[in-house]
DNA sequence: CTACTTCCTCTAGCCACTAGAGGAGCAAGA
DNA sequence: TCTTGCTCCTCTAGTGGCTAGAGGAAGTAG
């Protein structure tokens, strides 16, 4: 058995971080010793790990709450676990091409950098008009 | 001179944004009408496009922040301002390399997809199992 | 005058955590 | 036995960048 801490460890999710998915359900309330500490075993483990590569990956909660709900279930049909990913792999899809447009801009804006003053910043310049962009990479989800 | 609404249209911002942006001193408080109305001249609205470009490559609010600091004095040295940019595109470009390894895992992962039940399921399968991956895509920011 | 739209302020919610306060349990060393 | 130092507990509030909604006032067209 596993003190939260060490499950934090072994998976590489924070102690916080664990605490928090409990408490929105998509890790069971696990047992707890005689002073009142978290105690995990094998399977909560395992499911956390899942969470965390489904995470790294970049499905949100309330997907990775849909798969959860899936493997839970091993008769059903996969396809809609296939569904999740091809969405997911859109949206990944989408927002490389996004940022593609991004870097794109934000080099061509510091090509122009002639290191003067302000007054003649191309960095400036460019961010004051839209106008002066190479491409139309506006419009987006506001990417950081 | 421009109402809120109108100085939205304009620039693309929503009217809430505008708003919001004012109270956390990006914009600074307009003149009112009689009515307790904003109203805007073109230079407000030429700040809250370049507020709109900025955000619209990536840069979060504190940079565009120093940045309209920098535009407020046009004699010093641009090299500060080209710092921001600078490190805004290594930002972009580590995104982008990390969205690749992960739309390429999707990818992988949704190849092997047999579409039978959960129990051969890939998709549930890898996400499981951090071994099965062919990269190390892992570490991250968590993307979404 | 009435209906409709735009605007006002204020509060709360979104996601996925993260940070901090204030306290309790527990193991090792003096 | 006491103390030190670590992990753990619960709870609340904060992050970024908005977005949504309540409840009301002002302006405009017919």
């Amino acid at each position: 058995m596993l003190s939260i801490g060490q499950l934090s460890e072994a998976t590489g999710v924070k102690v916080p971080t664990i605490r928090y998915y409990e408490q929105i359900g998509l890790l069971p309330e696990p047992d707890r010793t005689g002073g009142n500490r978290r105690l995990y075993g094998e399977a909560t483990r395992k499911r956390l790990a899942f969470v965390r590569h489904a995470r790294d990956l970049g499905f949100p909660l309330e997907s990775i709450r849909e798969l959860l709900r899936m493997s839970d279930d091993p008769e059903r049909s996969c396809v809609a676990a296939d569904d999740i990913a091809r969405r997911q792999l859109r949206a990944v899809k989408a927002r490389i091409a996004r940022l593609i447009a991004l870097r794109d801009e934000l080099e061509r804006m510091l090509e122009m950098c002639s290191r003067g003053t302000i007054a003649e910043c191309r960095v400036i310049e460019t961010l004051g008009d839209h106008a002066l962009c190479a491409e139309d990479h506006a419009g987006g989800e506001g990417e950081v």
